[in-house]
RNA sequence: GCGCGAGUGGCGGAAUUGGUAGACGCGCAAGACUAAGGAUCUUGUGGCUUAGGCUGUGGGGGUUCGAUUCCCCCCUCGCGCACCA
């Protein structure tokens, strides 16, 4: 026999379901580690071998710090309301509550069959009714708190999915989900107030431990610019148009003015000559799709035939409507300074409008200047440096003397689209009468739980499936509101109900979320940098600002795993063959059974390319544990990286020699009490050393790497010593779990878990070396090695150095004028 | 276009503050044990080579006794944003 680990990997899941390992209870007389995956989307596919990449890093780092004496809860549940269980009740009939269900079950025995430590008696599930009562009262506090409002706002209708979007589900103009063109549509929806938050939600990334890659991009997201207001008076008219610029400095070169298409004010602007064109320019945009604005970069406009005063210069300048200003962001409208802004300058020249320098340093005839200089044209001002805002500064000053306008900070972010026209999603707790609502419900009116229904189609008018369900909709006079909210909500507060899953009198009772809270390791993806992220750090604030938790961030430190990308195999035409119809020949690939020699390319997994590895077939055949290492050892969990099984095979047949150097050909244990080896103990010091310091860089690779060098050094002394197998089965047993049990309790003869003993300690002294080899540059080039104690003296190195016949030839006939010597690095010698 | 990240053997990847480039694994080669080997074990494995060396971390320059690592320019790939005033 050898190692089987279909024999052991479902005797220690038993074990850990009966024993109740890994369920934990506040203990403040211990440290917590709240280490949390983010969690599935329950999909009728099953778990896809993109998931253990991010679970069993969490996985690792939760054992070793429970090993480590730290009090660990890591939970784990599902993000079950969506989209593809709702097309699926659309295309099959099947309810979403019955197909959801059946999808939790089967994802559930996968994540058990992989040997995570999750504490299942915190499992929860967004679309149970138990938690979405919850996500329904959240909803309420934010409408308390004034952040939620309804808007006729133009947002992003996607009709093939009949519904509206969120920013961030929108992806170069198409639905992020089935890549839907996704058109702006003006509807009235129900808003969050997220750009109340937007300086607190940037600020506050100064404060957590992630990866600047993500924050970067949380910050463009949330886009701050600071700048100016200026009001500019419409000739002939007592109210003016209101304008956003980054660059007041500029604004004696303002020498025209734009308005978005979509602009309110665009009506009473257009004049009787130019109403007919700037009607027919409204509605030549509305027809564009939003993909079709962004790749048309070429200028159009329709001027208004009104006209506006430039306050600082008292000219008139025409006011135009152009695609190019976009409604949503400022005020909607901008002064146009063409010499000092590509746009502008690009305009300007399409239309034949003048273009005036105010800034030195450019040829703004033949090109716009954006560098700085001078103010020039620009009165008073003139000769003011650009440089480092000074100008910006000074006509600020001067525009809030002469109540012309003011300082300003803009955010690029919008507010968040916080409603569906889709079945499968929370109800929205809301009550109307004749289109107005008249309150949200309390929380003794929750759940408000989604009806049964037999049709989910979307009415594509912009109303719910739901609208249909009469006896629902319509209760004591009033109407119910028949949108749902978003995928998003849900998963916005769960870390919290992890903290108190079963409370049926609260979210979660402030006690425990001060306990568990932050989140100390949160591991996935880095697709939900701008969603999911941003709208959980959302929540959280604002019931931080409610008095309901103690942390204003919710996640302490953040990681993202890379994606598992797969061989794409493709024929000389370019034509995609399936890796099952692939066979392998002296190093080739080939399509099986022909001689048809295939090229090979690392994409991303999918069913259409045929590339997709079946997490359940790999446990099958190699078991948990191999895989789990595999995963791990693929190299660094944030990079991408491509599945390759001969790669399992090695890390399968490394678990072979581990199980030989605890067993023997009869499957009996190997270990003894004799005493350790110097060599052996020097070996394992470093072992811990080594492993426990890459566990904590989350370099598992690495830490997997010092192991294999252990297995294979401890049997070739043909070491069996109890002390350094002991430490050894402990350093594994994170990673490969079922296997650390089984060496524990059958080769070690412990009893109980491995999970609970201590994390091995080294001896600093077994970590270091009587002698080392450091290598010898002469002029710079490597030359040789010498063998020498780590903390020897210049002169002794040198002496090694002299002694070793081929480096003294090197030196022969020469004059040393030079010796660097790094203590343990390198010896380097300069001779003449 | 702008922003971010990355380029190291046939492949995945190692390499504290700049200090012997290629750890570990795969693959490949030779051998051992075998009825057999997609098992196991041993040895070798960046390239070139007149066998002494030379060369080598995307390309080119620079700083340094010494550069995968730091600086400048360029190329390629991936991701994100996309007229944000």
């Amino acid at each position: 026999m050898s190692y089987t680990p279909a024999n052991i990997e479902s005797k220690w899941q038993q074990f850990w379901d009966e024993d109740g390992t890994f369920v934990v209870h506040e203990d403040d007389s211990r440290t917590k580690f709240y280490a949390l995956s983010m969690f599935p989307y329950p999909s009728g596919k099953g778990l896809h071998v993109g998931h253990p990449a991010g679970y069993t890093a969490c996985d690792v780092v939760s054992r070793f710090k429970a090993a480590n004496g730290f009090n660990v809860m890591q939970p784990m549940g599902y993000d079950s309301f969506g989209l593809p269980a709702e097309q699926k009740a659309i295309e099959e009939g099947v309810a979403p509550q019955i197909s959801t269900a059946e999808s939790i079950n089967t994802f559930r025995g996968q994540l058990k069959r992989l040997g995570y430590a999750y504490d299942w008696e915190r499992e929860v599930s967004t679309c149970d009714p138990e938690y979405y009562k919850w996500t329904q009262y959240i909803f309420t506090v934010l409408y308390h708190r004034g952040l939620i409002y309804q808007s006729d706002l133009f947002v992003n209708w996607c009709s093939a999915m009949g519904t509206v979007l969120a920013n961030d589900e929108v992806i170069n103009g198409k639905s992020e989900r089935g890549g839907h063109p996704v058109e702006r549509k003006a509807m009235r929806q129900w808003m969050i107030r997220i750009t109340d938050y937007a300086e607190r939600l940037l600020q506050d990334l100064d404060n957590v431990d992630w990866p600047e890659a993500t924050k970067a991009r949380q910050r463009d997201w949330i886009g701050k610019s600071e700048g100016a207001v200026v009001q500019f008076k419409l000739q002939g008219r007592d109210d003016h148009l209101e304008v956003f610029t980054t660059r007041p400095d500029t604004l004696w070169g303002a020498t025209y003015m734009v308005v978005a298409p979509e602009h309110p004010i665009v009506q009473s602007l257009a004049t009787d000559a130019q109403r007919e064109a700037v009607t027919a320019y409204q509605a030549e945009t509305a027809a564009k799709s939003e993909l079709d604005r962004q790749q048309v970069k070429e200028k159009t406009g329709i001027f208004t035939g009104s006209m506006a005063i430039n306050p600082v210069t008292g000219e008139a300048i025409p006011v135009w409507i152009a695609d190019y200003v976009i409604y949503g962001y400022g005020t909607g409208a901008i002064m146009a300074v063409p010499a000092h802004d590509e746009r502008d300058w690009a305009f300007a020249k399409a239309m034949g409008l003048s273009i005036i320098e105010v800034v030195s340093g450019g040829d703004v005839q033949n090109e716009a200047y954006a560098g700085d200089g001078e103010l020039v044209n620009s009165g008073a001002f003139n000769g003011t440096p650009t440089a480092n805002n000074q100008a910006v500064a000074k006509v600020i000053e001067y525009l809030e003397s002469q109540n012309m306008g003011s300082g300003k900070i803009t955010y690029r972010l919008r507010d968040w689209t916080f409603a569906r026209q889709r079945y499968w999603g929370e109800p929205i707790p809301v009550l109307k009468k004749d289109g107005e609502v008249v309150r949200v419900l309390d929380v003794d009116e929750l759940p408000l739980v989604l009806p049964l229904t037999d049709n989910y189609t979307p009415t594509g008018t912009g109303a719910s499936p739901l609208s249909a369900v009469e006896d629902w909709v319509h209760i004591d006079g009033m109407d119910r509101e028949t949108d749902t909210m978003p995928g998003s909500a849900g998963s916005s507060w769960y870390f919290l109900r992890y903290c108190d899953p079963r409370n049926v009198a609260s979210f979660c009772d402030r006690s425990k979320s001060d306990y568990w809270m932050p989140v100390d390791l949160y591991v996935g993806g880095p697709e939900h940098t701008v969603g999911h992220l941003l709208y959980a750090r959302l929540w959280q604030k604002v019931l931080f600002d409610a008095g309901l938790v103690r942390d204003d961030e919710p996640f302490k430190k953040l990681r993202h795993q890379g994606m598992i990308q797969s061989f794409t195999y493709y024929t000389p035409e370019k034509r995609i063959v399936p890796q099952v119809d692939v066979e392998k020949r002296d190093g080739k690939f080939f399509k099986a059974g022909t001689d048809v020699e295939l090229s090979s390319r690392i994409e991303k997994m999918s069913k259409r390319k045929g590339n997709v590895i079946n997490p359940d077939d790999i446990i099958k055949k190699y078991g948990a544990d191999a895989m789990r290492i595999y995963i791990c050892f693929m190299g660094p969990l944030e990079s991408d990286k491509p599945w390759q099984t001969n790669g399992l095979d090695g890390q399968f047949n490394w678990l072979k020699r581990v199980w030989r150097l605890f067993f023997d050909d009869e499957d009996q244990p190997l270990v003894n009490d004799d005493e350790a080896s110097e060599a052996a103990l020097k070996l394992i010091h470093k072992t811990i050393k080594k492993v426990t310091h890459d566990i904590e860089n989350m370099a598992f690779n690495t830490a997997i790497s010092a192991m294999h060098i252990a297995t294979r050094d401890l049997t070739s002394m043909k070491c069996h010593s109890r002390e350094v197998l002991t430490a050894f089965a402990q350093l594994l047993a994170p990673f490969a779990p079922h296997l650390g049990e089984e060496l524990w309790t059958v080769a070690l003869g412990n009893t109980g878990t491995v999970n609970t003993a201590t994390w091995p300690a080294f001896d600093e002294a077994y970590t270091v070396d009587a002698t080392i080899n450091i290598g010898v540059q002469i002029m710079g080039k490597t030359r040789g090695q010498i063998t020498i104690a780590p903390d020897a003296d210049q002169d002794t190195a040198l002496a090694a150095a002299k002694a070793d016949p081929v480096l003294a030839g090197y030196l022969e006939g020469k004059n040393l004028v030079r010796v660097i010597y790094i203590k343990g690095r390198i010896l380097n010698l300069i001779a003449k």
